[in-house]
This record gives C-alpha cells, sequence and structure tokens, in this order.
DNA sequence: AAAGACACCTGTCCGC
DNA sequence: TGCGGACAGGTGTCTT
C-alpha cells in the first residue's frame, strides 16, 4: 500500500495527536508482523513522545527512552481512534495515549513492522544503510548517476533500491520514469548525466505532488482520519496498460521488472 | 559487489 | 457458485 507519500501523509496526520503524550499502555493482539513484535517495546509504557519523524518508509516515534520503528509493509496504516473503539479484523497492535485516543496498527498482509530501539536511532541496522531522501538536497542528479556507473540493472529496479534513494515505491517509479521520458528497462549504468538531472527532477516531482494530494489511494489507502488520497487521479501511466498514452496516444505498455509491474509508453519513452 | 529469485501473508479479482 | 491461480503500494535474505 504506502509509498513514500503515503507514510508521509501518515505522519503529518498522526503527529499533531502523538506529540506531548504520554504512551499509557500498548497492546499486542497479533506480534506476528514481519517480525515479531519485540517485548521491550513494553517498555514504552510510561514514556512521553517527543518526535515523530519518516525516514524513508520508516516512521519513526521517538520517546524519552527509545524509539518506535513503523513500516508499514504493503497494506498497512495507521489510524487514531477513540480508545472505547472495537479493534476489527487485522488490528494488531494499540498503542494507548494519555488523551485517551489509540494509534492503531491495521496490515491484513503482515508485511509490516514495529520495532524498538534505545541507540541512536540512524545506527538501526534497517535504517543505517539508506539511500538520501528523494526530496533533500542529498538526492540529485549527481548522486543518481555515480551510483549507477557500472550498473547493468534495470533504472526502474535501481531508483527502488532503497540503498540508492529512499521512498521511490512501484507506482512513483513508473510516473517518474514517464515524466521523464526514460524507458524503466534500460540499463541503469547506460544513462547519461543529463537524463539524471531530469530523472532526479521528476522523482521529486511527483513524490512532492502525491504529497500535496495526500497520497495515492487505489484499494484502501487512506489517512489517518480515514481520507483517502487523492493522487490516483493524476497517474499517468500506472495501472494504465492498454490505455492512450496521454501525451502521444500509443497504447501504455506494461512489463514485468524486477518481478514488478512497470508501465510505460514505448513511445515517449527512450 | 551486484543482480535475481524468493520469502513473508491476506484479500480480491478473473477465468473456467 | 466454487475453485485455482495470478496479482497487489515492500524489502530483507539467500543464491548465483
Amino acid at each position: 500500500m504506502p509509498e513514500l507519500p503515503e507514510v508521509e501523509t501518515t505522519c503529518r496526520g498522526i503527529r499533531p495527536h502523538l506529540l506531548g503524550q504520554t504512551i499509557s499502555a500498548v497492546e499486542v493482539r497479533q506480534p506476528k508482523l514481519r517480525w515479531p513484535i519485540p517485548a521491550e517495546l513494553s517498555t514504552a509504557t510510561g514514556q512521553t513522545i517527543h518526535a515523530v519523524t519518516r525516514r524513508g518508509k520508516y516512521l519513526l516515534i521517538k520517546t524519552d527512552t527509545g524509539t518506535i520503528l513503523i513500516h508499514l509493509g504493503m497494506s498497512g496504516s495507521l489510524r487514531l481512534v477513540d480508545n472505547h473503539q472495537q479493534p476489527e479484523k487485522h488490528d494488531h497492535i494499540d498503542i494507548a495515549l494519555s488523551s485517551g485516543k489509540l494509534l492503531r496498527l491495521h496490515d491484513p498482509r503482515r508485511f509490516g513492522a514495529v520495532l524498538w530501539w534505545t541507540e541512536k536511532i540512524e545506527t538501526h541496522p534497517l535504517l543505517s544503510k539508506l539511500g538520501p531522501e528523494p526530496l533533500e538536497t542529498a538526492f540529485d542528479d549527481d548522486h543518481l548517476w555515480r551510483q549507477s556507473r557500472g550498473r547493468k540493472q534495470a533504472v526502474k529496479a535501481f531508483i527502488m533500491n532503497g540503498h540508492i534513494v529512499v521512498g521511490v515505491g512501484n507506482i512513483y517509479a513508473s510516473e517518474s520514469l514517464f515524466r521523464a521520458g526514460i524507458l524503466p528497462q534500460r540499463q541503469a549504468g547506460r544513462i547519461s548525466r543529463q537524463r539524471y538531472q531530469r530523472l532526479s527532477q521528476t522523482i521529486r516531482e511527483v513524490l512532492a505532488e502525491a504529497i500535496a494530494q495526500g497520497g495515492t489511494t487505489l484499494q484502501d489507502f487512506s489517512n489517518s482520519d480515514g481520507q483517502p488520497g487523492y493522487f490516483a487521479q493524476e497517474l499517468l501511466v500506472y495501472g494504465r496498460e492498454g490505455q492512450d498514452c496521454v501525451a502521444c496516444s500509443a497504447k501504455i505498455k506494461i512489463k514485468v521488472i524486477g518481478q514488478r509491474a512497470s508501465f510505460y509508453c514505448s513511445k515517449c519513452q527512450t
């Protein structure tokens, strides 16, 4: 479900409800997520929340003594509900707050994760090797160009690699490459610096626009208030195989690259 | 070191 | 209607 814009939308939505709150309880109904929810998470009880941030697609809830690290996987979502609201199927964990609200994780496929880390958060093994944030200055054409030299991988798989740049998932990879006019199957190492200039720009554009629209709702994404995202109507190629290209009217094609469906226009993208 | 396959899990949709 | 199979917004891990 969530790519960077959806995680950012969630982060912004939950932050005001969490800042300054004290965690009054942690209830785990289903500990079997991608990794088992650690027993030490219960030590978050009694701690006060000082910051709610995002790194890549990881949400970070910083408390006095440690950080709760949440990944939404493919199907996860977070909502704030009143503490008397009964949990439904796949509502795996509640973090109860002094306000009387619960931060509730819903995740049917259970590819998500909830972890606890007491050291400097950047040292967490899942975070320490991540590439730059696409909306920050460390991410640019020079970075993409240098990282890609010698790589034979398809450029789409390359930009979806979190060690190169975080947050570019399957939807926005196809969209960015379409806007940049680059074929997704092109070898990353054979793309010019000039074309990476364009690509770094379209990646930033697409992600920023999607955040402004509250993310993309394809099936069931909703923000922490239960509202859908509206970027789906801006998608130019994703999910549009067989339909007319918005630029040239050729039929949009689909091809599996790196085991992920990839959408493109073979006339506009070279 | 890099690239590809596979794994995790549930829900939905499509064709027969 | 039922059933099997493919597929879905992610990413760590294992194998080449």
